[in-house]
DNA sequence: CGATTCCTTGAAGGTTGTCAACGTTGGTGG
DNA sequence: CCACCAACGTTGACAACCTTCAAGGAATCG
């Protein structure tokens, strides 16, 4: 039913970067998702428990995989103990492909829930970047990934709206299996910090993030809060206009 | 002099990335840098003066470049006059791929110093992404702008790095054209932080940032020291070791 | 040299991390 | 069913870090 959705075509170029992408690309960048997601579809599928290491730091068993239902996501693990997670991945994402290009030494990705693969050897990337339409829309992909490593705070935000074009999201709220370490660890922040924060965000009736359930309730000042955080208020056109025109200090 | 080692096939991919990329993709990454640096190489060339805006939000006037002399930085305003800059360039880095396949409607790419550039108009992305050579090198060239993006607390190694491979670090020092105030923007820090930082790199004899003149002196302790102001003491071998097993909490 | 920008420093206050404790939940085995 | 355990979530007190505000000194450029 929704896989029908995820993979008829009807994909994320088509739906949301027309705008964006330079014209003369644009086709094929549509070209190169559709004909990506069919070798995906075509690809033998695999489904493994939680915890599963789909890529390692060391090249073994390097395979490029489609995720098809379920939660992983890229960590990296620090030698005291401490680990960050710079990517996570949702259902309709593509893993591996950083990775064949270059390999962060100390990253590694793991399954957050029992997920779904579909499976791809690396042998194919040279084969990928022979073809215009394939070459286009991974060079773009690898671009999406660094755009949205910008948008950390707005972290709740963009996996709204990566779901929503991915039909995850029922009635405003959606499914989010992390626990508070894992989201602090995307974040840079500590555990308590974020569960402040995700407190701060329910008393003020912006967001509900409970029991791996999320409701948004006021986006846009959810977006405030997170780029205030960052960047101090853009879009601040209530700031005091008096002082709008002081040049920067 | 210099022109020759940034433009003469020794390039940045022969010397540093081959035991890290996909064995298989690396013949193309080689050959893909020679063959872009050999289009640059035959194109027009055009000297502007610093604070020329290269490349801007709007999509007037698309063109990529090739830095040949000087710097330049990618610049992101709001509306409130603080603007924060994701992104610096020096001499042998391209400008302007990620904007052609996907503009951040927001960022606009200008000269910190008077600069020379070689100039290729846009419409040959799409013939550059229909080579395999070219292809890969560009989407690897995108790749390596996030993992950069991921080490800005090291700002000042990986400036040197950069500079080094393109020799233009001379005697352990190099040239940074940057006011505190830029290089606040790019740490998305104050300028008041960045000054007292500098100064305690100073008086911690790790690195001395006067004039526009960077001198390095303790390369090991200046990454312990910015790794752990991000996410606390990787390769902390040396922390407490009656607490090294210590789990996480 | 006058003016502007940049650098530097102090004081005060807000934000986030650290440490530590306790509550809650869910699973496991008696 | 209950006891227990382990992982996760929640909260308080305090410290470290970073920002803000403010002001004065140094460098640069016409």
């Amino acid at each position: 039913m929704r896989e029908a959705s995820l993979f008829q075509g009807c994909g994320e170029i088509d739906q949301f970067r027309r705008s964006r992408c330079h014209p003369a690309l644009y086709e094929d960048l549509a070209q190169g998702e559709r004909e990506l997601h069919q070798m995906f579809r075509e690809a033998p599928s695999r489904t493994v428990p939680a915890g599963t290491v789909l890529v390692t730091p060391d090249r073994q068993s390097q395979s490029l995989y489609m995720l098809h239902r379920g939660w992983a996501c890229r960590v990296r693990e620090w030698p005291d103990g401490r680990s960050i997670i710079p990517e996570i991945y949702v259902a309709g994402d593509l893993i591996g492909f950083e990775t064949a290009l270059r390999m962060r030494p100390d990253d590694e990705v793991a399954a957050i829930q029992p997920v779904t693969v579909q499976v791809l050897e690396a042998d194919i990337v040279p084969t990928l970047f022979a073809r215009r339409s394939t070459a286009t829309y991974l060079a773009w992909l690898i671009g999406e990934t660094q755009r949205r490593a910008e948008r950390r705070a707005e972290m709740l935000v963009d996996l709204h709206e990566r779901l929503r074009r991915r039909d995850l999201v029922t009635a405003g709220s959606f499914n989010l299996p992390l626990t508070q370490q894992q989201i602090a660890d995307h974040l840079g922040l500590t555990v308590v910090h974020v569960n402040r924060t995700l407190r701060l965000l329910r008393e003020e009736k912006v967001a509900i993030v409970d029991k791996h359930v999320v409701i948004l309730h006021d986006m846009t000042r959810l977006r405030l809060l997170a780029s205030r955080e960052l960047n101090d208020a853009p879009g601040a056109e209530d700031a005091a206009p008096a002082e709008a025109a002081k040049p920067r200090s």
